[in-house]
Parts: C-alpha cells; structure tokens; sequence
RNA sequence: GGCGAGGUAGCUCAGCUGGUUAGAGCAUCGGAUUCAUAACCCGAAGGUCGGCAGUUCAAGUCUGCUCCUCGCUACCA
C-alpha cells in the first residue's frame, strides 16, 4: 500500500495534572520522532495531539477545590501544551476535548450511530450520592476494606492490600463527595453493540495486521478471544459532551467515547482538508498510546469508526510499556514522579537530554527504569563525550589546522579509511530509516550515537594534530601534510552535517544548533540530504565552536534524588497520619443507619428457611466465590455465595444457614444461584453464617 | 481467578525458523593519547540466559509445571 499522507496521534493526557516523565517515554517522545522524521522526509504529515477534559476525576477535583471543572482543565491544559512545546513536541495542533468543535463533532458521530439504530438501550442500578445529585463511578465510593481494615480503600480496589473489591463490600460506605452513604438509584444508558463488530475485528487485526507489536496483538487476541459485550457509550454526569437525545438530560458521552473522536476534532480545528486525512484510503494513519489504552485503540475506536463508517483506520498502535522511577511505579498520588515542568526550570536548555534518555531508555518491548544516575550517564558519557566532543573536536581542529574553513578534498590521496567512513553514513542512513519505520527509534537513535563514535575512531587513527606538527617542516612535506587534514577534517565536517540530519528527529534543538554552528539553512536537514558527502561547501567559512551539550554534575543528580525521597517521606508521613498503624487503632463500631420504614406486608414477602450445606466447592476463575448446594427440606439448591474469602469449602459443610429462597436466581460465573445465605458481618468485615443457636430441621421457616 | 506482555552481564537492551567459546552500549578495571567538555581511542573482566522437569545428537531459542514484575479483565452477602 502507497501511503500518501501520515496521520499521527499521540494519546489524549488527561488534564487532571501535569505532565511527568512516563507520560513522554510512553507516547509522545516517539510520535514526536516519528512526526520529525515524517516530515524530513517531505510527507505530509499531520501531528495530532490534545488534552482529555472530560471524565470523573476532574469534576471530583473542581469539587474539591470549590472550582468548576473548566477552570482544572484550564489550568492543566495550559500548562501541559507549555510543557510540550518547550520539549519540542511538535504537534500541528494540540487542541482539547472541551473545544465547542469537538462537543460537536463526538455529538455528530454518536448522533449518527443513534440514528442507524446501533444503540441498544438499557437500565440498570448504579450508586448515586443523594445531596451532590450524582451518580458514583466505584471508584468514588469510599470504605473500610473487609480484607485489610484500611479505612480508606476505593470502591473498585483497595490500595493498600491490593484486593479488588466492589462498593458492596466495603464497610460503611461513602461518597468520596459528599461522605454521605451512597443509595442504588436506576438509570439509562446506551450501550454500543461491540459484540456484533467480533467477527470483522478478529479478521481484521487478528488476520491483517499480525505485524503489530507483541503486547498490542497478544492484548488484543486475549479480548477478541473471550467474546465481546455490549459496551455502556454514557455515563451520568454534568461534565462532558452532552448526550444528544431528547430526554437525556444529565448525561455525557463515556470519556472513552469522546476522547478518541478528539483526534478527528482536533484535525477539523487544523485544517479544512481534514477529511483527506481521516477518510481517504491513501492514509497512514499510527496512534501512539501507551498499554493501559490498547484496547479502546485497537478494538472499541476502530469499531467505533467502523460503524460509522467512511473512516480510515489505524495502520499500525505502537504502544509503549510503562516506565518506572527509580525502580517504583511512578505515581501521582505519591509525588513520586519526575514532573517535566519541574524539569524544564530545573535543567533549562537541556530539553533535547531528556528526550535523549527517554528514548534510549523507552520501554518499547518491557517496562523500564528512569534512573537519575542513568540519565547522567547517559547524557555525560554518550551526548557530551561521543556526539557533542566529535562535533566539538571537528569545530576546533578545523579552526586550528584549516583557517575556520571546510578544507578541499584531494582525491589522490583518499584510502579505504575514508571511504569507509562514507560508506558508514550511508548504512546508518538505512538503518535509522528502517528502524523508525518499525518504530524502534531506541535502535534508531543508537545507530546515529554509534555513528559519531565512528567518527571519533576516524579522528583517532588519523591524528591529523600530529600531521600539523610537520607544517612547520615547510616543503614537500609540509603540503602533504596539509592535504592530509584537509581530507580528514573535510569528511569529519560532512559526517558531522550527516549527524546533524540524523539526530534531527531525536534532537531538534541540537540539530538547530548544529545548522548554526556550519551557517546552513533548515533545508540541510531533510532527509533526501541524509548520505549525501557534499553537504558544506568548500571554503565556506564556519562559526567558531560552541558545545552542543553540558556535563551534568553529581550535585544536580544528587538534589533530583533527594527531591524524591523528600517527597516519598512526605507521603509515608500523610500516610501515618491518615491510616493510624493497625494495632493502635481500636476499631470504632459504628452502625449502619437504619433503612427505610417498611411494612409488615413488605417483609412478609421474603420467604426465609433454614438450610444445610451439603457440599461447597470453589468456582473455578473466581477469587471469592463458593458453589454451595445447599438442603432446604424440600429440595436441594445450588447457591453461589461471595464468601470464599473468609471460609474454606470443607469447614462450611454440614453448617446450618438461613436462606432467602424466594429470590430470583442469577447467574454468577455462568452457575445458576438459587438463593441467598444470610451473613452478619462484623466491624472488622469478617463474616458470620446467622443460624440457630442449635441444630434443628432444614426447612424450617424463619420469621 | 482468567488472559496478555516480559524476566538474558551492575544498568539499558540484541539474540531470525534450536547448532561452534551467548552479543552491543553504558558503568567498572587496565593501557595509550592530548585536537577535544579529565573528553576521545585501545584492551580486559563481567552472565549456570528466573527456577524445575522434559523433547533432541544439540535449547536462551521447543513442551509442561513453577516463581517474580507490569498491564487488561471477571465474579462479589
């Protein structure tokens, strides 16, 4: 396939905070590479990027701090487009999903799904908070863990033990708003039929695109593999775009909806011929993501954009790993991070370092490790000692030995030393090409370091600073030697125009200063000029040297390291603070509040009995489930009970319960639950069968 | 729990369809050199390829089990 335009994404960052180092190994490092080199190699290229406004956390944090959610992403979105450009992340556009064009655009788009009649509507039970009037995602439910007794595990997984729970289970429940008990509350939602895309997405990235990356494929065959769902497309809630249907007030689109329409928003904001971009075959179209998001970019938005239909979709999601901090997960919440406004202030003019890092460092195959150490290393024994010396070295001799001017080449004298050096440039050429074409810029990148070390080598066998010594001998001797630097420092100087054009994509800033250095216009850097031996001109007369790059001091590594332990001790004494060491902390028994009044009749109505497991035995692929069948009396009845985790399966036969056996049996793990065993559970979450104080009949009612 | 990706020198990574003494770069140590940001250059040392079994004449490379890390995901009185 001929592709004639380049159509790049790089993950939407949520505007909930502000950028940090993985954010930029992960995906924007290597779209940016990608996008340069694109473009050096004159395609057209549209760079895609923008904030993600919408979604829970960031109506959460405007709550928190008595501010509208506009103003948070305000805030974010500035400071992160700030970020970007000062690293030279050179997005064509970088827009946001709270853009009145793109409301309209993602409105359009679910509009139109509507209107083909994909949507299947349905009404389900979620949580709601009654004083703040909105519904509760799990994760903003808030309670004791039944597992740990930390006091502040989330509704969908308890940070502190690492259980994954859901709000039924958590002790005294609240709403991380409000702190007020959370109540069931039914709702409507619009469900995308993901089911019905299965067929044509397992031939389409399972059969057609096996050149894709292992986790992306392996993620996506795990998915496609084990059926697809419908999928909830709405979510209750003020903040987003607004479902546009009549009566469907106080509904958004799903974030994970909207956010990726949010590229096709922000090429219509670039540029009136976006719909050559997004709809013409000829299109090549990468999204750069990291792993947390190959799904919704590999299966729901291509599904998405299939439905709709007249959409390209993606040629290729190369997504990254994660990358770690000094061996830990970076983490917000901990501060543990290394945040790229803080470094931008901090390590001013070294923007092109930390993307020499990232990359070299980036976790295209595994997750990886960003050590401050390591990004030293990197920086004073590869960018200053191999690249930034060899260009320096070039600048200096060439002022030295050759009057600030590109010395003449004399062929007669060229051997197989010199030739080879060409011949290296051309082969680095190949290999940066082919490896960012397979998106290996890690490769890529060291290809051109190792080709400035080839230069150094040259230089070394060469000695031309021995040669000047014999200018002094004067005579035949003397202009030998002169014709001998001559040839030396003219391949040096063109290898070094050759690096300028290779590390272009990898380090605009330093190939910037490079052009400045031999008084070249930007027009050098194009790729078609990569190879080429006559890139400066004979007797055109160059800047005086300048270094491209800096050491980087123990000190200044040594205060970066402080500053994250500063801040991990910081977070370990909130901690303290906040969740009291468990021995210490006498548990405070608190009741629930007392439901709603009800009737005699209502109560009536549950039919109660006592039963005897007969057997228990665990669902397999379940952590907290039983299969209990249990002996009523009048039959024996297949229950599944949540309890796995506070009873073994052998020590719970023979035990007399109280069933609820009127209540309508549910599926759990694809086993039929024919009832309910009542449960007391105490104020360390433990659970308790409630049965009679001795043995009596099974059957027997209960009232 | 299921699934996916990964576990190769101190660090970051290569190792294709199984085949001689497992490769780079950085860090370390030694040497040489001084044009260069105590930089470069040359050399050395460094690995039972997560563990255990198995297939094979031969396994880092295939199979089974197992441990660890990360991600996705399910059920829930």
């Amino acid at each position: 396939m001929q592709y004639n335009r380049v159509l790049i994404t790089a993950a939407l960052p949520y505007a909930n905070g502000p950028l940090h180092v993985g954010h930029l190994a992960g995906c924007y490092i290597p779209s940016d590479i990608y996008a340069r080199y694109q473009r050096a190699q004159k395609r057209e290229v549209a760079f895609i990027g923008g904030s993600d406004e919408h979604g829970v956390p960031i109506t959460i944090r405007a709550m928190k701090e008595s501010i509208t959610p506009q103003e948070v992403v305000d805030r974010y979105h500035t400071q992160i487009k700030e970020s970007f450009e000062q690293l030279g992340i050179s997005f064509d556009i970088y827009s946001r999903t709270s853009s009145p064009v793109h409301h309209e655009t993602a409105a359009d788009f679910f509009k139109k799904l509507y209107d083909d009649g994909l949507f299947e509507e349905k009404e389900s039970e979620q949580y709601y908070d009654e004083e703040k009037q909105t519904f509760l995602a799990d994760r903003y439910i808030i309670g004791t863990c039944p597992i740990c007794s930390n006091p502040n595990a989330y509704g969908d997984q308890c940070e502190k033990c690492g259980t994954s729970l859901s709000p039924e289970q958590l002790i005294e429940p609240r709403s991380a708003l409000s702190n007020n008990p959370p109540v069931k509350k039914m709702t409507k939602h619009w469900y995308f039929p993901l089911n019905q895309y299965e067929p044509w997405l397992k031939e389409w990235v399972l059969e057609e695109h096996k050149e894709w990356k292992n986790n992306v494929y392996g993620q996506c065959k795990s998915w496609l593999d084990s059926g697809l769902y419908p999928r909830a497309m709405t979510r209750d809630s003020k903040w987003g775009v607004p479902v546009p249907l009549p009566g469907a007030e106080g509904k958004v689109l799903y974030v994970w909806f909207d956010a990726p329409i949010g590229y096709i928003s922000a090429t219509k904001e670039l540029t009136e011929n976006w719909a050559d971009y997004w709809c013409k075959d000829d299109t090549k179209l990468v999204h750069f993501i990291g792993k947390d998001n190959i799904v919704f970019h590999c299966i729901i938005f291509p599904a998405m954009l299939k439905a709709h239909g007249g959409f390209v979709l993606p040629d290729n999601v190369p997504a990254n790993e994660f990358l770690n901090l000094e061996g830990d997960k970076v983490s917000t919440s901990r501060n543990w991070a290394v945040w790229i406004h803080e470094y931008l202030k901090e390590f001013e003019g070294c923007e092109d370092v930390l993307r020499y890092y990232l990359t070299a460092i980036a976790p295209e195959t595994k997750d990886s490790d960003f050590t401050w150490k390591g990004f030293q290393d990197a920086n004073n024994s590869e960018l200053v000692a191999i690249f930034g010396n060899f260009v320096n070295r070039c600048m200096v001799l060439m002022h030295k030995l050759c009057g600030g001017k590109v010395p003449p080449i004399h062929p007669e004298l060229l051997d197989n030393e010199d030739t080879i050096i060409f011949e290296e440039i051309k082969k680095t050429k190949q290999i940066v090409e082919d490896a960012i074409e397979q998106y290996k810029f890690r490769e890529a990148q060291f290809a051109v370091i190792d080709l400035a070390r080839k230069g150094n080598q040259y230089l070394q066998k060469r000695e031309p600073w021995k040669a000047a010594n014999l200018l002094k001998e004067g005579g035949e001797t003397a202009i030998n030697a002169q014709k001998l630097i001559d040839n030396v420092m003219h391949i040096a100087l063109q290898l070094s125009a050759n690096l300028a054009i290779f590390i272009n994509p990898f380090l605009p800033k330093t190939a910037k200063k490079m052009l400045h250095l031999f008084k070249v216009v930007d027009k050098m850097l194009e790729w078609e000029n990569a190879g080429k031996e006559k890139l400066l001109s004979v007797g055109y007369s160059l800047r005086e040297p300048e270094l491209l790059f800096r050491k980087i001091e123990d000190s200044e590594i040594e205060a970066q390291v402080a500053k994250l332990q500063e801040s991990a001790k910081a977070y370990a004494a909130a901690q303290a603070l906040l969740n009291p060491p468990a021995e210490e902390v006498v548990p405070e028994v608190t009741v629930a509040p007392v439901k709603e009044e009800i009737v005699f009749d209502d109560f009536a109505k549950i039919d109660l009995r006592v039963g005897t497991i007969v057997t228990a035995e665990k669902v397999q692929k379940a952590d907290k489930l039983l299969k209990l069948s249990v002996d009523l009396g009048f039959e024996t009845r297949t229950i599944v009970s949540g309890i796995a985790l506070h009873f073994n399966p052998e020590d719970i036969i023979g035990k007399q319960v109280v069933v609820v056996v009127n209540l309508a049996p549910r599926k759990m793990r694809g086993i039929e639950s024919q009832g309910m065993i009542l449960m007391a559970e105490d104020s360390s979450g433990k659970l308790h069968f409630v049965n009679p104080e001795t043995a009596i009949n099974t059957g027997a009612g209960v009232n």
